[in-house]
DNA sequence: GCCGCTTAGTGGCATATGCCACTTTCTGAG
DNA sequence: CTCAGAAAGTGGCATATGCCACTAAGCGGC
């Protein structure tokens, strides 16, 4: 089944992205399965491994999330024991992450499930598709909504 | 800022289409406020005013969500009176979803906000890519992932 | 009519995300 | 130096979603 969508439904660009959001993301999950992780925390983990010791806020803007639900998404990870945390240096605000060692080797494990995820994904829509997509996606993250419909100055 | 994803997460198809989810069902949540309704409730609501008392099978397989997590959205929706559940007649199994009067007053209310957020996102991206884009999406949505690599016979 | 299989939902548990109210630190103006 | 205001996180509360184990109801086959 898993029909197109009735008219109805198809016309809002929001409902129809969570839909494929949650379509792609079973898949994403079921593929990661056998490493213990979700898609998510696979891609969190991840993003702190190609950060330098990203501070929180840091890895919240890349992942456009808020910095709380960051926090809490980040707590089974440290439970498990695949990240630590650490207060900065010159500015103790500022809490940075980092994988252990343990988190390090789960992440690499969790990689190679992902990468045939995503060459399952890409073979069935075609890697030019899925390239097109990506541009699409990241231009509607870098979008600028706060002017309120009349910008005024500043 | 907002910037460009770095390169390296760019890549993972499911990873960016979550972030532009969290980024536009922001933008959608921020427009529908006024109402009381968080998108994705405007959604399902809408889901079921378009349907014709459907079961919540029916409901969860449009919106290819898992039925049991259809049933802990719809809890919110039915403690507020926005709408209702009742057995199907001959099916005693079946329990089809109906807006009450009240919630198809706040469906109203709520669609006139949710105009206003596809205009303004349409008049960012464009109408012509807002379309291509859910048509990609909806093809996502589509996708038959069941069969592992190689498949069987059956 | 009885039994086993399938179908439709429910409840519990866990993660994913957000918003808001605070607390702790920093920073810059005077 | 001192204090108001900004910046970075934390915790609590609420919704969004999934999976799994169950229960209740149809459906067939014999």
């Amino acid at each position: 089944m898993t029909q197109a969508a009735p008219p109805g439904l198809t016309l809002c660009n929001n409902a129809m992205l969570r839909r494929a959001t949650r379509k792609l993301g079973q898949f994403y999950d079921d593929v990661l399965a056998p490493s213990g992780l979700k898609a998510t925390q696979q891609g969190l983990l991840y993003q702190i491994h190609i950060g330098d010791d990203p501070a929180m806020g840091a890895i919240a803007a890349a992942l456009i999330m808020d910095l709380s639900a960051l926090g809490h998404t980040l707590k089974p990870l440290i439970r498990d024991g695949y990240v630590e945390t650490f207060a900065d240096k010159d500015d103790r605000r500022i809490k940075r992450v980092r994988l252990t060692p343990r988190g390090l080797v789960k992440l690499d494990e969790a990689m190679k499930l992902w990468s045939l995820a995503q060459q399952r994904f890409e073979a069935m829509v075609g890697k030019d598709e899925a390239a097109r997509l990506r541009a699409a996606l990241d231009d509607i993250a870098a979008l600028d909504f706060d002017t309120p419909p009349a910008a005024p100055s500043k």
